[in-house]
RNA sequence: GGCCCCUUGGUCAAGUGGUUAAGACACCGCCCUUUCACGGCGGUAACAGGGGUUCGAGUCCCCUAGGGGUCACCA
């Protein structure tokens, strides 16, 4: 029975890094069966930038990208609270504990000394260190201080000489010196909170985390936390630290590289799915050559040993690919739900039309939805058949209408609509064949003319379709305006 | 800079001492097609470098180089 959390801190949008840790989490949990459990615990400690809508955040995006958790803090369990913010008062007791067994201590050194000390230490060739100087205040000292309402932190004490050594789920052993540790470390701030390092511990060992998921920039931590635990003499959790995603300039992913949090790619049209299936291609790798997969059978194949240790880039191509095959693969309704706030944006539709013509909108959808890579793609594809008194696209389009004979077989076309017992799908594929025959015009001097003429464009979807779609009404007032204006 | 991690095609990656070194994306070509897109078929392209160990090394060891991370009263 295996525990896994994903803790996040509510600081900003969750970004693309956290949600493939959280989602690691969640396929480790689930590919051991039902027995394991995904907590989500929010660590919210960093009072100044911490808020309630990046917690609200959390929770949105990764439900949007099924990414389900047993306990929380808007789900309960056994081990509430699971917001740090209201745990203080666990933290204390081991805090106390720590002063007590003498393996913290009080330490009132100022900002202003810590950054004396700091760039003393700069000039060696090591890394800065705290130099210890509050460790040798005697309790009496210290108590006075406090009293006189010094502002103070707490801080653990870290002995040089040892080595720490564990079993990394997926870098291997890995061994560190205490050394490099950078001394007593603060486990309680100024203002009362615990520090990342220690709150991480306390919460994991009370939760009874058996498996610390999370990514590699955690690694330098893992001892100082495994310090921690042996301080209090808790066993110590399995860590796996996954490596983290670079941009495309090899640096870690981050806002210079434009799209990193991950509602800005639901904005943009990413499928849930395709964003899940991508993002767990990323540092894994299923057995089959298939790799289009979908959340179950990522879950069945997923073990964490296997996630690999070199850092992977993300590659925009691939995910774009990934999307394009689920928007293929999805219902034509979805796809025209999802497709409607871009075409409204756009003002190719108002909100109430979008209500009114869904049918005709779906079919709509339908002729493009091959062709798309995101959903927001679709008002590009789909301008050509809301305005029917448009301007050739370009001076290719307008020649093709200044074409010979062009004037003559848009006639003849208009007057076939007209005449047409019904404008379907009979008629439709019927009418090019018929004008061929008629005209003795044929192949690429057909229908270009006809393209540009009904579409404004040189370029588009199936024209059977789309007159089909356009319908008779709208074909001869497009034909007209052509015939009017451009021929 | 110290410490830690990493290194198979442009990118994601399979590969755990003996393989013609998979597959996918991207790219290029051909086919399909009225166009764009989709789709189908095919192609270019890799074990960072140098030393060992071994009958044999992408796979094990060492060194070098390169990349990443981390050195907070932020998580």
């Amino acid at each position: 029975m295996a525990r896994a959390r994903f803790a996040p801190s509510p600081t900003g949008p969750i970004h693309i890094g956290n949600i493939r840790t959280a989602l690691f989490n969640y396929l480790f949990v689930k590919s051991g069966g039902n027995y394991n459990t995904m907590i989500l615990r929010i660590e919210d400690t960093d009072l100044q930038r911490s808020s309630a809508d990046y917690e609200g955040l959390i929770y949105e995006e990764l439900s949007w990208l099924g990414i389900e958790w047993d306990e929380g803090p808007n789900r309960g369990g056994d081990y509430k609270p699971y917001r740090q913010s209201e745990r203080l008062d666990i933290y204390n007791k081991y805090y106390n504990r720590l002063i007590e067994e003498g393996k913290a201590y009080y330490c009132f050194c100022t900002p202003e000394e810590l950054e004396r000390d700091k760039k003393q230490t700069a000039c060696q060739a090591s890394s800065p260190r705290y130099s210890g100087r509050c460790r040798a205040l005697t309790d009496a000292q210290a108590q006075e201080y406090l009293k006189e309402g010094r502002p103070a932190t707490i801080r653990f004490k870290i002995d040089p000489g040892r080595t720490v050594v564990f079993d990394d789920v997926v870098k291997g052993r890995i061994e560190i010196d205490s050394d490099t540790l950078g001394g007593d470390m603060v486990i309680r701030k100024s203002d009362g909170m615990p520090t990342y390092n220690f709150s991480a511990v306390i919460d994991d060992h009370l939760m009874e985390i058996t498996h610390v998921i999370r990514g590699e920039d955690h690694l330098s931590n893992t001892p100082k936390q495994i310090l921690l635990y042996d301080a209090f003499k808790w066993e110590i959790p399995a860590f796996a630290h996954a490596p983290l995603i670079l941009g495309p300039d090899r640096t870690k992913l981050s806002k210079r590289h434009g799209n990193t949090y991950i509602g800005q790619y639901r904005q943009e049209g990413y499928l849930a799915e395709a964003m899940l299936n991508y993002l767990a291609l990323l540092s894994w790798a299923p057995e089959g050559e298939r790799e289009l997969l979908n959340k179950e059978e990522i879950i069945e194949q997923f073990k964490l040993e296997k996630v690999t240790r070199a850092n992977p880039v993300f590659d925009i191509d691939k995910l774009n690919w990934i999307n394009a095959h689920y928007i293929k693969e999805a219902e034509t309704a979805r796809i025209t739900e999802l497709a409607v706030p871009y075409l409204i944006k756009k003002g190719l539709i108002s909100r109430q039309e979008a209500e009114e013509k869904r049918e005709w909108l779906e079919l709509m959808t339908a002729i493009v939805q091959d062709s798309l890579v995101r959903v927001s793609d679709i008002t590009d594809r789909v301008s050509i058949f809301f305005n029917d008194q448009f301007t050739p696209e370009n001076e290719e389009a307008l020649q093709v209408l200044k074409g010979e004979g062009t004037a003559g077989l848009l006639e003849k076309l208009k007057s076939a609509i007209e005449k047409a017992k019904q404008v379907d799908l009979e008629f439709c594929s019927g009418i090019f064949k018929a004008l061929q025959k008629e005209t003795g015009i044929k192949g690429k001097q057909l229908y270009m003319p006809i393209r540009v003429a009904v579409t404004g464009q040189c370029h588009g979807p199936d024209l059977v379709k789309t007159f089909l779609l356009l319908g008779r009404e709208r074909l001869i007032n497009r034909i007209e305006h052509v015939l009017n204006n451009y021929v």
